[in-house]
RNA sequence: GCCGGGAUGGCGAAAUGGCAAACGCAGCAGUCUUAAAAACUGCGGGCCUCGCGGCCUUGCGGGUUCGAGUCCCGCUCCCGGUACCA
């Protein structure tokens, strides 16, 4: 084609689309468009009418199987929800009404985390009160859960800062006192200065706390714990029998770190130097040491001491007594940040004394040194330097020798080693144990570490690998027995998990229900007493004491000791908000149950729960102190599971583009921090780049619902977070994505609306057999898509199917019964994503004929609904499987793997029939000179590949 | 450092080992309109070509296979978790 011809094709293009568009203005359609004043009708009372009729009401009705699906209860803040929390909210809705169309009674409740500090602080600034600005955050998050048409069954709201809820907080609190796993000690631990209240391990990753402030320091007081410890193996174990993201998983088996190893009794050896040692350390004195690395105590040639480790004192000598000191000071104080900041130069010093080895009866060296933490394993730490990377840099530093006692390969004896040799190996220079091949830590390490000791040692890793498998016994296990046998110690487990920190210095928390008596000690309040209701104050704010501001409320905390009845005191502290969120999800199941902390019937009827949703970085937070009470429950029969949440998905992040600048003046760093845009706009341009960053009030980057909705309507909104990216993938928001699925609401709409409108009624009955198939298809298509949750996948077909629609409507062939069926599923498939337009078209159209249809403007009717009811109340598609593949085929024809052709046959085409037709193609004959010298692949009904020979 | 996840058009993405880019956004052209917007139709990875068509293309380098975005080996970069755990 010349390009004169081209353009005048493009001409008779253009007429045809002239022509066209006369066509399509003739019917002055009586059909309303989809616009705001539409959207708006139809979503100012479907949500309220829905619920009147009890659409969302969890039912325990028999007959039908049941569903929990629950999301993470949120903390109600004073900055209302973002279009980033409906990330989960909006798909495990969908997957709600989606499972009531299936038959399902469905329990998708929401209540308030509502204990918690920025309220708090919000109060102390504000001085409104904070039961008043929780009360007023609840109004506003339920406001926009309805706005966005979310499916919550509202009669089970949940607040776990009312009396009524911390009551049962409370009392799980004395059932873990009473069976052990809740108890009072002073610990150093986690302080967050701006918070003004300690932290859980958990809470305090990265010397940030988890509300985001940095700087924290450590100190000493008082508190409660409770012994999650206790249940270290059984939260490992359980992680086996559910279906959670493996990462999470992975999460939760790291951070219980369980170890497997030997505790060895090392002893203090006797002061050598009468004059300077002054100290009142004896020689003799227990010095456990905990170590995964039995076989190479013969190599121990110095001790380490943590200086936070109670016998520093004793153990350090009078003439090092100034130099320790200073030492341990500088540990305990700003230090633990610095730790954490980079990979610092090892540091330590010597106390003077030292330690003898069990084994062998040497003598070594006593160090206090910063890398040993008081609160893992005894404390105390053999150094072995000859076979420890962080020893070896270590003894490297302060000049203590290294012995050799796995050997290397090719190492004579006497040779100084390069660096520390972590590879297995023969034992030497230990007693008894020489020539004994030990495995050392080969098991544990990773393939690549493995294969990076192999290139420095100059190891077969192959070889190695099988010589470690084919030992039974080696020397780990031989050492340990020996330990074991001559009294010397133990084999023991550690775990990396500390115990649950759960007081709070803070007012806006359950307090925890014990009291002081001069007499009898800590005694927990009577049941009968609970709940220990928290004191109405004006004035909260931390004081700087360290106590809680409840110890300031004098006539609350004088009270009489529930075993003598005389004058005590109460604890003062409150009980961090994890406590509240680790049994709410039994609560929703009757949550007006006065006779204790849920209704056992319907507790067993509801849980555990099917699906839970909810962001990872809960990992080792909620997720895991959740299945600790769970497992507390069920030993004390109070529940038959001990996994709460059979399935758990994490939604991806919301993102929104933000301008940052750089973290630091020079521009060497490339961190990139973000700003605000009246920062940004200060900032010359250079400075400035845009990234995605998490919505945050202080960035005034936040997109509410309520803007969007009044721009596109709760429906667009709904489909454009279902759409816009897979389930599990952050991804960044795009003010002109939500235009598509706005638009293709609009289409649907129209279509619907205009084929009934211009039907007039009448039923036809053509048939139309590829949009049957493509029908079944989508239905089956929506349908695996939803309960796989990839919703964005699920969007598409139905845009395609509507696609497919639209195109029959314009080309005039939607006249057949295939094509009125085709529109009724397409609006049932909707009615769970966008469940306000599928409800305006059902009643438009009078549920497709079965009902007189209903004005649509005015709104929806105070009646009930007319049979056959609400489209959310209608059955879901169903689909053939016979009918979900297409009549015609396109089988590709490649030749050496290149699409060479494409042929249109019928399904039930043989591969016979697929080589005769390709071979009779002019391309594929000019192609293939030889066809019985070639080799033929098939691929039913997809492809067919002609192989020639070279 | 260690552990985990990822990398596909201008953008979000799709693809049981079998036609890479479905679906959508943005863009361009057109229809309608006095005009614009909206709506609708068409185009839409790169290179060569008037065109038919050909070649190249899923972060980089290898491999397995008739055939690789997909599986295997090695690397680079990005994101998340973790932080001396003896």
């Amino acid at each position: 084609m010349t390009t004169i011809e081209r353009e005048q094709e493009q001409e008779r293009e253009r007429e045809r689309e002239r022509e066209r568009g006369r066509g399509r203005e003739q019917p002055a359609s009586g059909v309303p468009a989809y616009d705001r004043d539409l959207i708006r009708a139809l979503e100012s009372g479907w949500q309220r009418r829905w619920q009147e009729q009890g659409l969302y009401r969890g039912r325990e009705v028999g007959g039908m199987p049941k569903y929990y699906c629950l999301d993470f209860f949120p903390y109600p803040s004073g900055d209302g929800l973002s279009v980033g929390h409906f990330k989960n909210y909006v798909p495990t809705d969908t997957l709600s009404r989606y499972l009531r169309m299936r038959g399902h009674n469905v329990l998708h409740p929401m209540g308030w985390d509502a204990f918690g500090e920025p309220t708090e602080q919000f109060a102390i600034n504000t001085g409104i009160s904070p039961r008043a600005a929780t009360d007023r955050n609840k109004a506003n998050y339920k406001r926009q859960f309805d706005l966005v048409g979310i499916s919550f069954d509202w009669d089970r709201e949940i607040d776990s800062s009312l009396p009524e809820y911390y009551r049962w907080t409370q009392w799980f609190f004395q059932l873990l006192y009473r069976k052990g796993l809740a108890y009072r000690d002073t610990q150093w631990q986690w302080w967050c200065p701006t918070c003004q209240t300690t932290l859980s391990n958990q809470e305090a990753q990265d010397g940030v706390c988890w509300r985001g402030h940095g700087g924290l320091t450590k100190k000493q007081i008082p508190a409660w714990y409770f012994r999650i410890t206790a249940y270290a193996d059984q939260l490992l174990d359980g992680l086996r029998d559910i279906e959670w993201p493996e990462p999470i998983k992975l999460m939760q088996t790291n951070w219980i770190g369980r170890s497997e190893g030997t505790e060895i009794r090392f002893t203090t050896a006797p002061r050598e130097e009468a004059g300077a040692g002054a100290g009142e350390g004896t020689a003799g004195q227990a010095l456990p040491v905990f170590t995964t690395r039995p076989d190479t105590v013969f190599g121990v040639t110095f001790m380490v001491v943590a200086p936070e480790h109670p016998l520093v004192d004793s153990l350090v000598t009078a003439d090092r007594r100034d130099e320790v000191a200073a030492y341990v000071e500088r540990a305990k104080g700003t230090s633990e940040i610095d730790r954490l900041s980079t990979e610092r130069e090892k540091t330590g010093v010597f106390t003077g004394s030292y330690a003898v080895n069990p084994l062998n009866g040497e003598r070594v060296q006593l160090w206090v040194a910063d890398y040993v933490l008081g609160s893992y394993g005894t404390g105390v730490v053999m150094g072995v330097p000859g076979h420890d990377t962080r020893d070896f840099a270590f003894a490297r530093k302060y000049g203590i020798p290294v012995k050799v006692v796995i050997a290397p390969p090719r190492w004579r004896d006497g040779q100084a080693l390069p660096d520390a040799y972590v590879g297995p190996g023969e034992m030497v220079n230990s007693g008894r144990f020489d020539g004994a091949f030990t495995a050392g830590d080969w098991k544990k390490l990773t393939p690549l570490e493995r294969q990076e000791v192999a290139r420095v040692w100059g190891l077969d890793v192959a070889a190695t690998d099988a010589r470690v498998a084919a030992t039974t016994a080696d020397g780990i296990a031989a050492v340990s027995d020996w330990v074991e046998q001559e009294g010397l110690g133990r084999r023991t487990v550690n775990y990396r998990m500390r115990d649950w920190l759960i007081s709070r210095q803070r007012y806006w928390g359950a307090p925890i229900p014990i009291v002081y008596c001069p007499q009898h000690g800590e005694q927990p309040v009577p049941e009968s007493d609970l709940p220990v209701v928290l004191p109405e104050m004006t004035d909260f704010a931390p004081d700087g004491s360290g106590h809680s501001p409840l110890a300031r409320a004098t006539e609350w905390v004088q009270t009489t000791c529930p075993v003598c009845g005389g004058p005590a005191e109460r604890e003062t502290d409150t009980m961090g908000g994890f406590a509240c969120s680790s049994w709410y999800f039994l609560r929703f199941t009757s949550p007006e149950y006065a006779a204790g902390p849920f209704d056992p019937e319907r507790m067993r009827y509801w849980m555990p729960v099917d699906q839970y949703v909810g962001g990872a970085e809960h990992a080792v937070l909620h997720l895991l102190y959740a299945r600790f009470w769970t497992r507390v429950m069920y030993d004390a029969g109070l529940v038959p599971f001990q996994e709460p949440f059979q399935r758990l998905r994490n939604q991806g992040m919301l993102v929104v583009p933000t301008p940052h600048r750089r973290a630091s003046q020079e521009s060497a760093t490339e961190e990139w921090v973000p700003v605000t845009p009246q920062e940004a706009e200060r900032l010359p341009p250079d400075e400035i780049t845009m990234r995605a960053t998490k919505m945050s009030k202080s960035l005034r980057n936040v997109i509410t619902p309520d803007e969007t909705v009044a721009r596109f309507g709760a429906d667009a909104l709904r489909l454009y977070e279902l759409f816009m990216a897979p389930f599990d993938q952050e991804v960044a928001w795009d003010e002109n994505g939500i235009n598509g699925t706005y638009r293709f609401l609009g289409r649907v709409w129209e279509l619907v609306l205009r084929t009934r409108e211009e039907a007039a009624g009448e039923r036809y009955d053509g048939a139309d057999e590829a949009l049957t198939r493509l029908r079944h298809k989508t239905v089956e298509r929506v349908t695996n898509d939803l309960e796989r949750f990839r919703f964005n996948t699920m969007i598409a077909a139905l845009m395609e199917f509507a696609n497919a629609l639209g195109e029959r409507y314009r080309e005039g062939r939607w006249k057949s019964a295939a094509f009125q069926e085709s529109v009724e599923t397409l609006v049932r498939l909707l009615a769970p994503a966008a469940p306000f337009a599928a409800e305006g078209l059902w009643q438009a159209t009078g549920g497709f004929g079965r009902a007189a249809p209903l004005p649509l403007v005015a709104g929806p009717p105070e009646a009930p609904f007319a049979p056959p009811g609400s489209v959310h109340a209608q059955q879901w598609p169903t689909w053939d499987p016979a009918l979900t593949r297409d009549a015609v085929v396109t089988v590709v024809v490649q030749v050496n793997g290149r699409v060479r052709d494409r042929l249109e046959l019928p399904v039930e085409a043989t591969e016979e029939d697929v080589r005769r037709e390709a071979l009779s193609r002019p391309r594929i004959r000019e192609l293939v000179a030889d066809p019985d010298g070639a080799k033929y692949i098939y691929v039913k009904g997809r492809l067919l590949n002609i192989v020639l020979g070279r």
